[in-house]
DNA sequence: CCAGAAAGGTTATATAGTAACATAACCACT
DNA sequence: AGTGGTTATGTTACTATATAACCTTTCTGG
């Protein structure tokens, strides 16, 4: 357990991984897929985190965590694996990875950065997943998957910054 | 001169790389500025894709155009140039750059681009814009810069793809 | 138990980006 | 023209991110 991120100092962090957790092994379940100590082991080091973990990092807390040596590719696999599943999301700009906290349903990839604490907030607006789908469509765009991240200040960062 | 994207097949692509380049010079003289040979090269080289081009793609290109060899920082330092002056933007999911159509404007970087022929296309909507920056007040974030990446098919590629 | 499939281990390599320092070109001022 | 500061580029080495190829282990259904 290390430093507490600023912007969920209020929340009970360890209630949060383990609710991330349980809805993950039901999920699995129900979807007739396999979560593995390995894969469970890396949700539960990205919940923890609270913030985007790249992968190199995540490496290392696992060689730390295990004694034997873990190499890229079982990383990478089981964050393909989690991706596949909805359970964590991509940002991009960062080549880093979060937990998603709705993975019940597949949905787009839409982000708060904050350029201070450095969360990152899954945005979740229904409006704005159409507003992006239909400007795509006056393209003439036909949407496989959008992904929009958005840097700036969070709430709790702005505060005694004017 | 190598092959066409299929989605500019229609269009004078001389004319557009001549539009671009002498819209950039005009640019970076009137901000004072300096468009080297170098920046211009590279300039040249992305709208000459037509498509997102990668560091190193750029890096053999210029290579190859010079005799000389070519080395990461050089490639870095010009693209990061064109960036701060607008006249590329980043496409962070295919780590690739692609120029911009209006860069007198500094704009936010929201592309459609497609999974077959692989071009990039500038979407360029001021609501969309605001339905983001809304959005990210909604939630008490303030916002300095967004970027949205949407893949799919183009309207050229949709056809006879049902 | 056994065969096939899925997951994970291991090694090597590909791809992307940066740090640090040296040199060259440019520019303003004498 | 000469001088010195500033900007741009060259050069070497390195860090960071991601994947290919192949092998071994573990799981699962019969
Ligand atoms: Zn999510
Ligand atoms: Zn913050
Ligand atoms: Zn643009
Ligand atoms: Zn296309």
């Amino acid at each position: 357990m290390t430093e507490r991120p600023l912007a969920c100092s209020q929340h009970n962090h360890d209630h949060c991984i383990d609710d991330a957790l349980s809805a993950a092994r039901t999920l699995c379940a129900e979807r007739g897929v396999r979560l593995t100590d390995l894969r469970e082991q890396v949700l539960a080091l990205i919940w923890d985190s609270h913030k985007p973990l790249g992968a190199y990092t995540l490496m290392e807390m696992l060689s730390e965590e295990s004694t034997r040596r873990v190499a890229p590719p079982t990383v990478y696999r089981a964050l393909d694996f989690l991706l596949e599943q909805g359970l964590i999301h991509r940002i991009n700009r960062l080549n880093a990875f979060v937990g998603c906290p709705s993975p019940e349903h597949q949905h787009h990839s839409h982000f708060l950065l904050c350029n201070d604490c450095g969360v990152a907030v899954e945005l979740e607006s229904d409006k704005l997943d159409k507003d992006i789908l239909s400007a795509a469509r006056n393209a003439g765009f036909s949407v496989e998957a959008h992904s929009l991240e958005v840097t700036g200040l969070c709430a709790r960062c702005q505060t005694g910054k004017v």
